[in-house]
RNA sequence: GGGGAGUUAGUUCAGUUGGUUAGAACGCCGCCCUGUCACGGCGGAGGUCAGGGGUUCAAGUCCCCUACUCCUCGCCA
């Protein structure tokens, strides 16, 4: 009788198979006990597998045994049932005192039963530690202590099956558009800039270390100079950063490359790759190409590379203005921010219709202190055009004062806020500022894409940008992007102006991927290294192996990585990475469930040639 | 590395100015119930108020330290 169920007694459905049409037959469905309503005589369970919730009803009339057995049944139970099905149809309600529809419209199978007469109990289970339920929800920190119980919540398992979707789907897309799927190794050489890496000792090589890739980039050229020509991986990346919402230690890209292409050949690749998830997933018709935008006009009206476009709120710049009238504007502080090196002056403007009161704005400042800025400037333009709750203006003249509204085009009852000082500071404060505005008045929901779906490529971003601390010319990519022609004749004069084929696809404020076009040419290479301030003997012990590849007769070539988490939580409408991942870290990068990372003992130390130098506690 | 929020029953939370026995909902346990479906009714159990130190006649409440979780700036070529 233990081993009937399974050895002999298979599963004919499953719990969210059975519809009216299957009225009648002897069906068999394993599950676990989602939830139960006892009547004393008549006993309910929903029975829950990975497909779905079934209705299943112990009547003493027909199976005496199996409902006695069935008073003990409670939640998380796993069960094998042997029943019929039928229907609920028409049943005398206690509660509203006539006969009502038992069908339940919420479930798929809700017009349907199954009473059992024959059951197996497979294991009891423990009371869990919170509800296995969508309506409760434990905090993270519950939920990651026992993952394996969160992982049996509805929503998880939606992203998760969503996720194993989007796999396959990638993977039939790329293979049908002539991509390799190549595999590249984890543990690699360490490589000098970029993320932090985590370090593997090695017990062979007594004091040397491998890497653990923080992206296959260099293996995935070689690729290409080997001839591959398109080669794709869904693989995972390694980078010990601090952690966010949205970024993990260990994630997932769709990594890929492709020679003998221009930028515009790689956006069609990866558009046709977005278009086909959306319409497989959602159902939804993504609209092709993308729209592009040109990396400057994103910084100066969205103060970052990764502008979320479902609603307005654009900066507008004032430096100019500011800077041209000078101590005639008035306006002191402002004055002095554009004087100093990298100063600007940027504004928003706030509708009146969307009336942020004094607090609002009050908590808007808190918020932006937050980020570091030393507060939020603010003018009212009241009804008879007076500028109040203005202080930054009080001895600001006419001409600053009509220039600003000439240049925001505020109206009467609009309130303009302002930042001013270092420009990445600014930037960074005012971008934070635009999407927390949003989200504040509604624009745009506090998380999930509200049914709008905003992709862009944002491209030609500098090639290099001024490292203050080194007071050097620094990749801001990497230094294998290759700068856009006509930029070339800049690298020795006027490095900062040298634009370059680097691109990153943006969904709704999250950069979801980024790639380049490489640069090829060995003359060019050296000249780029030569404005970093590498020489060749550097260049040839950090990235040998890649320079002396390149050499060998190195294609034209060019790739970007997608994000897989970040594109599976929005996709979803996940609230965070972490919903997409079945088994996330926190913040500090520990895994509550394992203990991960833990200590080790002494031998294995020795073993590896390895001493830790941290504090007991 | 910096800033912010939080930690009270199994879970999610409330807890007034520091004042007698720390509450609610859900869950759990028991009894009752033949049409429920987040069933219902009655009854019950359940607390190291994160940990440590301090102030006080008196601390969940005020102060300091530590730990953990989350958000965020820096960081993430």
């Amino acid at each position: 009788m233990a081993t009937q169920f399974i050895t002999q007694t298979k599963r004919t459905h499953t719990c969210g198979a059975l519809r009216a049409a299957d009225i009648g037959k002897e069906v068999v469905l394993f599950g676990w006990v989602q939830n139960r309503r006892d009547h004393g005589t008549l006993i309910f369970i929903d029975l829950r597998d990975r497909e779905g919730l079934t209705q299943i009803v112990f009547d003493p009339d027909l199976g005496k045994e199996a409902h006695e057995r069935a008073q003990q049944l409670r939640s998380e139970w796993v069960l094998g049932i042997r029943g019929k099905v039928r229907a609920r149809g028409q049943q005398m309600s206690k509660k509203e005192g006539k006969v009502v529809s038992a069908t339940n419209e919420k479930l798929s199978t809700g017009e349907i039963e199954v009473e059992v007469f024959e059951m197996e109990i497979f294991n009891k289970s423990e009371t869990p530690p919170f509800e296995i339920s969508e309506h409760v929800k434990a905090g993270e920190e519950m939920r990651f202590e026992h993952r394996y119980l969160d992982l049996r919540r509805r929503p998880i398992q939606q992203a998760l099956i969503t996720r194993s979707k989007m796999n396959a789907l990638t993977r039939a897309y790329m293979v049908e558009n002539g991509f390799l799927e190549l595999e590249t190794p984890f543990m690699g050489k360490y490589t000098p800039g970029g993320a932090r890496n985590f370090l593997v000792p090695s017990r062979l090589n007594p004091g040397k270390f491998y890497a653990l890739a923080e992206s296959p980039q260099l293996y995935k050229q070689l690729f290409m100079v080997a001839g591959f020509e398109r080669y794709f991986q869904i693989v995972k990346c390694f980078r010990d950063e601090a952690l966010r919402l949205d970024r993990q230690p260990e994630f997932t890209q769709i990594d890929v490359e492709m020679s003998f292409v221009t930028q515009d050949d790689v956006f069609t690749i990866i558009e046709g790759l977005i278009k086909t998830l959306w319409k497989n997933v959602l159902g939804i018709d993504v609209p092709t190409p993308f729209r592009r935008m040109d990396f400057y006009e994103s910084m100066s009206k969205y103060g970052n590379d990764k502008p979320d476009l479902r609603f307005g709120l654009e900066h507008v710049e004032l430096t100019e203005l500011v800077k041209k009238l000078g101590a005639e504007g008035g306006a002191a502080m402002l004055s002095d921010a554009v004087a100093q090196k990298n100063g600007i002056v940027k504004a928003m403007v706030v509708p009146a219709k969307y009336a942020l009161s004094r607090k609002d704005t009050d908590e808007l400042e808190v918020f932006v202190q937050g980020m570091g800025a030393k507060g939020l400037g603010r003018a009212k333009i009241s009804e008879t055009g007076e500028w109040t709750q203005a202080p930054l203006f009080k001895t600001a003249s006419d001409a600053l004062k009509n220039g600003i509204l000439e240049a925001t085009g505020a109206q009467k009852g609009d309130l303009i806020l302002f930042q001013f000082g270092k420009e990445s500071q600014v930037h960074t404060v005012m971008a934070n500022l635009r999407v927390q505005i949003a989200k504040k008045l509604k624009l745009i929901p506090e998380y999930g894409s509200g049914g709008v779906w905003n992709f862009l490529w944002v491209v030609n971003p500098p090639l290099f940008e001024f490292d203050e601390e080194a007071n050097q010319w620094a990749a801001a990519h990497h230094a294998f992007t290759r700068p856009h022609d006509d930029c070339v004749q800049y690298l020795e004069t006027d490095p900062g102006k040298v634009k370059c084929h680097r691109y990153d696809v943006v969904l709704n404020g999250f950069e979801i991927g980024g790639g380049s076009i490489r640069l090829h040419s060995p003359e060019v290479q050296s000249r780029v290294f030569k404005a970093l301030g590498i020489g060749d003997e550097e260049a040839r012990e950090k990235f040998g192996f890649l320079l002396d590849a390149l050499k060998y007769g190195a294609p034209p070539h060019g790739g970007i990585a997608i994000g897989m988490d970040r594109l599976a939580m929005l996709l979803t409408n996940a609230e965070s990475l972490r919903d997409v991942i079945p088994f996330p870290k926190t913040q500090k990068g520990t895994d509550l469930m394992t203990g991960a990372p833990g200590d080790v003992d002494e031998k294995q130390l020795r073993e590896l040639y390895v001493k830790s130098t941290a504090q007991p506690k």
